[in-house]
DNA sequence: GAGTGGTCTAGACCACTCG
DNA sequence: GAGTGGTCTAGACCACTCG
C-alpha cells in the first residue's frame, strides 16, 4: 500500500492551507491524514526522510522533527538503515488491577506464546531503599530476578523484582514462575499494593522494549505481601504504553 | 544556586571521559550529574542554550537536543523568552483505583485548595462510540462537561465526561462537582470500570497541563453504572504523569 | 555499494519575556 | 531593547540495512 509516486499518499509538494503554525506540526498533520484517509497503513513504508523533504518542500530536520513525534506518539516507527513505517496495529494487553494473576497464563488464556528472557538473576547487598522496603537487617543480601517478558516477538515488559534472599536464596532455582517457586517454599504472596505512574522511557529500556526512547509507557511498583503482614517481593515494572491497558473496577466511595 | 560563572555548576567546556556515545546523551549525563550532586537544584536556571553551546563547545541543536530529552522526562522545564529551568519538585498525588472518590474532597484532606476550570459544557449530537458506550437511541443527545482541575496554580488533569442529556438534560445547572448534581437527580453511579493507558501528550493537552508536547501522562477511561446497569457517564481523563500516582489494592489470584 | 536513519554544525530569523 | 527559547535551512559525515 505503500506508495513512493507522485502523489506521495495525496500528501502534496506545496503545502495546502491546512491551517498555520510550525512547518513540522503543518507536515505532522498531514501524513496524520493520510492515516485517517487510509491512504497508509500498518507496516507501510514512509518515502526516505530526503524524499519527503524533496516533495514537501522542507529541510531534512523539519522533516525529521514531524516524524519524530509521530514516532514518540507510536504512530511511526524508524529503523536505521532500514526506513520509516506506519508501527503494526498491536492488539492491547489488558491486565486487571484487582487480581494478582499470572503473566504466562494471562497470555496462554489469550493465544499468545509468551516467553522471558533474563536480564539478570543474583544475590546483591541491598541498597537502604531496598532495605526498608523489605524490613531486612543489616547483613542481609537481596536476590535480583529481572526478565524481559515478550510474546510472541514483541516485547511487552521489563519486570525487575527483589527479594530477601532468606526467602529467594537461589535465584537460579526458579523455574519460568517467580511465584510458582515461592509457593514451594510456603512464601506465596497473598495482597499487594500497586503504584502505577506515566514515565517517559529512557535509552537502555527503550532499546530493550524495542520502541523509541521518550515513548510514554507505565511503571508499576508492586510490594507484595505474605499472610503474616511481612514483605515477599517488592517490584518494578514497565510495561510498553502502546501495548497494555490496566482495568480496575471501583465501588461507590464518597461523594465529588 | 543557579550558576552562570566559569565553573558551570562542574560542567567543564571540554568533555571529560564521560563514557561515549552522541554528544547530546553526554551532556545529558553531565546535566543529569549536575543535578544528583546538588550543584544545581529546583527552581534554578540553567544557562541559555547559547550560552551552553559556546561553553561545551557543541552546537546550539545538540545542546537543544539533550536538553528537551530532560524536558520531556520532567526534569527540566523551558519558558520561551524566559529561560531553562530545573523542574520544581511535585508532590505527587496518590489516587485510589478501587473507590471511586471525589476530587475535591480528596484533594481537601491532602490540604491543597483546588479549583476546576471549564473547558465546555453543552449539549450534542452523540458520536457513533458515544452512542454505543451510553446505550442510547437514534435520537437522543449527550451533554458533554470538560473542565481542568488545578491544585495551586499547578493543573492536574483534564476530565472530559459525556452522559446521556436524558441523565443530565442541563449541564449548566451543576455546580462544582458532577456527582453531587447526579446524586440529586437519583443518577448517582454505584460501580465504574477504569482503563488506564500511557499516553505521549499531544500539544493542545500539554498546553492545558502546562507541560511540554510528548510528555509521558495517564489517559484513564471510565464507565460509571447506576444499581439497575444502565452506564451513567463515560469519561475520558488525561492526568500529568509527574503529578499523580494511582494505587491498587491487589488480592490473590491465580498461580504465576 | 546504494540507500536509510542518526548525529552534528553554523547560521539565520521569529516570538516571547523581562526589566 | 536585550536576551531567551522555537523554528528552519543546507550541508556534512557516520552507522546501519539490504539485496
Amino acid at each position: 500500500m505503500a506508495d513512493t509516486g507522485e502523489t506521495l499518499f495525496g500528501i502534496e509538494p506545496i503545502a495546502l492551507p491546512q491551517g498555520g503554525g510550525p512547518l513540522y506540526l503543518q507536515l505532522k498533520r498531514r501524513i496524520e491524514d493520510a492515516l485517517q484517509r487510509g491512504a497508509i497503513g500498518p507496516g507501510d513504508a514512509l518515502p526516505s526522510e530526503r524524499d519527503l523533504a524533496a516533495r514537501v518542500e522542507m529541510s531534512r530536520v523539519t522533516v525529521r522533527k514531524a516524524v519524530q513525534h509521530l514516532v514518540r506518539e507510536g504512530v511511526l516507527v524508524q529503523r536505521h538503515g532500514s526506513g520509516t513505517y506506519v508501527a503494526p496495529q498491536l492488539n492491547r494487553v489488558e491486565q486487571s488491577l484487582s487480581q494478582l494473576t499470572s503473566f504466562s497464563e494471562d497470555m496462554a488464556r489469550r493465544g499468545m506464546a509468551v516467553h522471558s528472557v533474563w536480564l539478570d538473576r543474583g544475590l546483591y547487598a541491598p541498597s537502604p531503599e531496598e532495605t526498608v522496603t523489605l524490613g531486612l537487617g543489616a547483613a542481609d543480601s537481596v536476590a535480583r530476578v529481572s526478565r524481559l517478558r515478550i510474546a510472541g516477538d514483541t516485547p511487552l515488559a521489563i519486570e525487575r523484582a527483589v527479594l530477601s534472599s532468606a526467602i529467594l536464596p537461589d535465584p537460579e532455582a526458579i523455574g519460568t514462575s517467580l511465584y510458582e517457586h515461592l509457593d514451594k517454599g510456603g512464601n506465596r504472596p497473598i495482597r499487594a499494593i500497586q503504584r502505577i505512574r506515566a514515565l517517559s522511557l529512557g535509552a537502555d529500556d527503550a532499546a530493550l522494549l524495542d520502541v523509541a526512547p521518550g515513548v510514554a509507557s507505565l511503571q508499576i511498583e508492586r510490594t507484595s505481601y505474605l499472610a503474616s503482614g511481612r514483605v515477599v517481593e517488592f517490584t518494578r515494572s514497565i510495561y510498553r504504553g502502546d501495548a497494555y491497558d490496566f482495568v480496575a473496577e471501583l465501588r461507590l466511595g464518597v461523594s465529588r
